[in-house]
DNA sequence: TTGAAAGCGCTAACAA
DNA sequence: TTGTTAGCGCTTTCAA
């Protein structure tokens, strides 16, 4: 009825009886029902967020992306969280389509033929974030770790660095950070080099894990003059830990991280690291729901493909 | 009908129709629709959650917690962001709301009394959280951050510290930051003392702040012999500023902050700080929705006071 | 154990 | 410009 017309500002409605409606909705503290609205005009105004962790730093960054262009929408973004679990990203899948959002927003593009099923019969825009390496749904928004992978062991080589070791984690579900290594050995092979060493870790990245791997690295290996690092926490860490050792960097042993935290800038020196554009991809990918979700025309399938800036900081500039 | 029986695992349903109606559901891709659910049954399976920033550290711990808590039920949260203002506030609740859900989780007690209003009025479980100096709504988990500041005065005036510099953010809806600093300074007075200068600062935290700050007020008033900041990451800068212009800590100078930010384990000293129990008070809040949207008891006014501990760490322990 | 029927509180289409 | 009506896809109640 025309309440109905007033309160979303709709049709033709008169001045007056406008204001009645509001007087009268005000005063009796109305709160419409947005599931039965949702449910007669099939419109939802969530957004489904997946990502697979909130400890790491990356992820609040990517939703704050998301949270800022959608702010100034109708839409609002839900969470997930999947542990870096397939299963668990088919459950919290299932659960956030049945609520019919306008968009899904979910990290990776690797996952179970279910979730991907899900995803494709929905007939909701899509956009895979993080990763652009591998076969994409519907949108995808991203970089190429691949390509980050290769244009550090690029800049180190070139560098003059020669024996070089890896910090890494061990999870196995994270695709990125193994896209990363592999393009990394890639180039090296390129080079006719290979990975000096490698030390693994488990559980969360920070400056006492990075102290340990680092020790670790260089008590097994003496011999390394460069440290690739798959975070930055860790890899300033390992910086903290060789300033103290009395280790000149980047002269003696070069090190470089990847991720770019800004809130590492005003350490005594800053390491050398790649942006992996997370606020900006979060930002591209809420944009492309929200287009679509307001014009319904079944464009789909965009491509954005971000380049990471390389920072080389003050521990990776040998010659 | 039987279908819905089925999906549900409700009733009494033979186990034969159970086989026929799964695997035709499964047949055909079958996603229920919640909302036709939640209208019929009025029953939402969302908790809203309602945060100032996903900016500061601080709150991707509480959600966290929150979220490890709600996987292990029917529960998932939805979340707002307000960028600490009031009327971004009263926004995000109102569109919350209108989804009906299980119960809201919120930060901080300060709000616009239309907000307050559109709690107390929703009829749902309602946790405000963080801050326990004040009144609130319905049920509260947090710390009292006047306490918190004043143990920590109480620390370092028993130190024998006696001229204290404070270096906070200045922005005036940070009510629990207001609330650490006047707990600090009511302790203070009670030993008759006062701050001997503040330094305020503007945006996000980080090394590089934290350095800026240092510098400003100890040029300023270079016979400060202790440091208070809001906040650990700001801290620790100051912490790495003071180490490299070769200041004594703790003797000449001693140092603490806030939050116990646990990345920074593993910097040259430990700053002195204290714990917010932020996964604490997001577990604890999530629990306390989680119990109330099964059992439909209405109980409410839980009140969960968390006790922050004090770590003196390398930069706090004089004599 | 199963089926049928009446809403849940809105929106959308149409009529007045 | 306003009122009326028929669903949206489930759950719930009641009858078979």
């Amino acid at each position: 009825m025309t309440v109905s017309r007033v309160l979303r500002n709709r049709g033709d409605v008169s001045a007056a009886t406008r204001e009645r409606v509001l007087a009268a909705a005000k005063h009796l503290g109305y709160v419409p029902n947005k599931i039965a609205g949702a449910l007669a005009s099939s419109r939802v105004n969530l957004v489904a967020v997946v990502i697979p962790s909130l400890s790491n730093l990356v992820f609040p960054e990517v939703i704050n992306g998301i949270s800022s262009v959608l702010e100034d929408t109708e839409l609002q973004p839900v969470l997930g969280v999947t542990h870096y679990r397939p299963e668990q990203e088919e459950k919290v899948l299932y659960e956030m389509l049945s609520w019919r959002p306008s968009g899904v927003i979910i990290a990776g593009l690797e996952r179970s033929e279910a979730s991907r099923a899900m995803l494709r019969n929905s007939g909701i825009p899509v956009v895979e974030i993080m990763d652009v390496d591998g076969e994409a749904v519907d949108s995808v928004v991203g970089i190429s770790h691949k390509r980050a992978g290769r244009m550090m062991a690029q800049a180190i080589i070139d560098s003059g660095y020669r024996r070089i070791g890896f910090l890494g984690s061990k999870m196995p579900l994270d695709h990125r950070a193994r896209k990363r290594l592999e393009g990394f050995t890639d180039a090296l092979d390129a080079a006719g080099m290979s990975l000096a060493d490698q030390e693994f870790y488990e559980g969360g990245s920070g400056f006492g894990k990075g102290r340990e791997m680092t020790q670790a690295i260089l008590e097994r290996t003496p011999d390394l003059d460069f440290l690739y690092y798959s975070n930055d926490l860790n890899g300033a860490g390992g910086m903290l830990y060789c300033l103290e050792k009395g280790i000149d960097i980047p002269g003696e042993l070069g090190m470089a991280g990847f991720n770019r935290i800004d809130l590492l800038d005003g350490l005594p020196m800053q390491l050398a690291t790649m942006d992996s554009c997370r606020r900006e991809i979060g930002e591209a990918a809420a944009r492309i729901i929200a287009e679509r979700a307001g014009a319904d025309n079944a464009t789909g399938g965009e491509q954005v493909v971000l380049m990471p800036t390389l920072t080389l900081g003050d521990t990776l500039q040998r010659n």
